[in-house]
DNA sequence: TTTGAACTACGAAATACTTCGTACATCTTT
DNA sequence: AAAGATGTACGAAGTATTTCGTAGTTCAAA
């Protein structure tokens, strides 16, 4: 594996450079700040290793610095769940799924999207099945 | 929340006492060592702190200790699946699940296990949807 | 040009988790 | 009874993560 996972400081970051694309430090703070206290350097330090990691990019933007997640939303979730699954449900993405939908409470719209994805998966590889 | 969540470590302890009922420190280290390297002492001091936070219980067989699981496999991946959901698809369940259905190979009996799923949610409670 | 605001860099403490060595007790075999 | 095997308890080191203080830079306003 090329890129390390982030741990979950990492991934709130991470959260906020996805939904808003390149930020300063001071952005990503003020956003972190109003979901829970947090000390402007620690962000700086986070971010400052997390580019040592090569899971943001930066460039300079006059006195301070721009950063970008290097890293996709998709392909990160990926990975953190397919380690999930195998800590938390030894291996088995079924298991969890069942277990997923058991406990949340799904729309119809919601379903109606899992039913699609199921055909889909039915039709596109007969050979599996 | 009354119970401490289980660390990786603890989380594979528990997976062997979910699989196998009550054990000693003996056969607990004796079935993670066919996966990995570790000391007698590390799993007897694991199983010692899993103990203290409430995790197991245990009782006294002769010259050692009998551990049993004190919270439900069930439960914890619960407990689990919800922080992960939580931290990683900002606790939208559903986009996780559609991500796991995306990259898992399912088998068609997996698959209608879950339309069959589907199915009781949309009758057994309409007025959600 | 001095002061202050905003920024970076970085060491180091605080916390959490994992690992193992050592001390000591008990049972079994010689 | 001595030696060896097997067990518990527990301190402490090792590693990962998070947090923040302090030093120093740069820019702009007084």
């Amino acid at each position: 594996m090329l890129i390390n996972k982030p741990t979950d400081s990492e991934l709130e970051i991470l959260h906020i450079l996805w939904a808003e694309g390149p930020c300063t430090v001071r952005t990503v703070n003020d956003r972190l700040s109003t979901q829970r206290d947090v000390g402007y350097t620690t962000t700086l330090k986070l971010m400052q290793i997390m580019f040592e990691k090569g899971l943001v990019t930066r460039q300079d933007d006059s006195r301070s610095h721009l950063y970008t997640a290097a890293v996709s939303e998709t392909d990160t979730q990926s990975r953190l769940l397919q380690t999930f699954v195998d800590n938390t449900f030894k291996g088995s993405a079924m298991k969890m799924v069942m277990q997923a939908l058991g406990n949340h409470e799904a729309s119809a719209a919601e379903l109606d999207e899992i039913k699609q994805l199921i055909a889909q998966l039915e039709n596109n590889d007969p050979s599996k099945l």
